[in-house]
DNA sequence: AGTCCGACTTGATTTCGATCAATCAAAACA
DNA sequence: TGTTTTGATTGATCGAAATCAAGTCGGACT
């Protein structure tokens, strides 16, 4: 991390709206910004890595998180795509224990750190928070189910197709929108290699979905669903 | 579940040495076996649906219980398995959420259950609970991270492998033992169909692993690592 | 003992997606 | 503005595992 500095007043804003803040009560709102720590990654850079000891908790307040597991060979597999507002979940470890994977910088972000002990020290006082990290990881965990349960059950085009509908900012009807990130991000995410991400939607072209760069037009919602 | 009861002495013995009860100070522990209740499972039995109104967190007391999804035609992927001590983690959403998925005994299982207002009563008063919650589900996030990443990184026999040197007894030396499930079991945990579960042993023998049945034996270990 | 049933194994086939390789497009940069 | 680098596409090939289909084993039961 670059440089750490208080946050300022933009900060301060995100922060209140990311997912775990924006539940917590004022008092542990103001005991939270006080130990926050704001800094910036330039893309590509490291956050932690797996094995190193946890001692920070992470916010992500803009960018993108993707966070990897390495095989002994040097292979990645994404496990988990975080961005703006989003806890990073794999590093929510209380008591002294290690990253379980490794955290980079898919694009330029800002991130919002937390002294592992100290949230600790403010969970022992302040019950919200505690049921806040509950409600996040359990959100989280239910993710890491369905991303499993995607894969094993479904081929490349149906998990595109349905990230494609959950992705949707309207619901039945024919949209346009803006992919947030980088198709090869979007890959791995889906645990595809970035050509299969390309021949899926060069085969979902034939059921109503357009791509131009990051620019994705629906046809037909429905049709997508019955893929 | 069958029918309900207060824990009894043996139950409140295994409950004090589960993974949740086991880290908690004896108030908290008093206050949930206050709030226990057990039952018992006949295989094969729901414990609860994907879908439903989470109102009860669970632990696993003896048996296995397999949590899977169920995909729109009928087909099922296993995305954990609990055994004694667990904690069935997708059941942990402290604030009116649904089970993300399905949990069912895999063997007659003994299960205690705490209403989950209640658990979060009393996580509201006393922080070691809420914290112990915290890090059984970080655990189990590390857990499904894992699994992710194995099913992108390795291949079937790869896994296997795994699975068995983790669950080798002792490290190093030639060993044997018996695998806890039905092969069945381990296939869906394993992310892969029972065929090939059954062709990764008999790839594996050539390797020094030895099966006959739930028994296993591994002659180099070191060997199984390097496949 | 024999019989039945579920769990497991083995074989043959097919499908899916990884990988390798070659373009192609499009930013980023000087 | 061209030049360079990075990301995306397309094609061809290969390998791993799902699936379908028999067959085998083993334990439970009468």
């Amino acid at each position: 991390m670059n440089r750490l500095m208080k946050p300022g007043a933009r900060e301060r804003e995100t922060l209140l709206n990311s997912g775990l803040l924006s539940v917590l009560g004022v008092e542990s709102v103001a005991a939270m910004m006080e130990i926050a720590a704001i800094g910036n990654l330039p893309a590509r850079q490291m956050l932690f890595r797996e094995g190193e000891p946890a001692d920070m908790l992470h916010c992500v307040l803009s960018g993108y998180m993707r966070v990897y597991k390495l095989d002994p060979d040097g292979r990645e597999a994404d496990v988990e795509l975080y961005g703006p507002g989003d806890l990073i979940g794999a590093s929510v470890v209380l008591d002294g224990g290690r990253y379980a994977a490794t955290a980079q910088a898919a694009e330029p972000s800002l991130i919002a750190r937390f002294d592992l002990r100290r949230v600790r020290d403010i969970a022992n006082r302040r019950p919200d928070l505690a049921i806040a990290l509950v409600s996040a990881l359990s959100a989280q965990l239910s993710r890491a189910f369905a991303s499993l349960a995607d894969d094993r059950l479904h081929t490349a085009p149906q998990r595109v197709a349905r990230y494609l509908l959950a992705h949707c900012p309207v619901e039945g009807k024919p949209t346009s929108f803006r992919l947030p990130y980088q198709k090869s991000l979007l890959a791995g995410k889906l645990g595809l290699a970035p050509e299969a991400l390309s021949r899926a939607f060069s085969m979902l072209r034939s059921h109503g979905v357009n791509v131009r760069g990051r620019l994705v037009h629906i046809g037909d919602p429905e049709a997508l669903r019955r893929i």
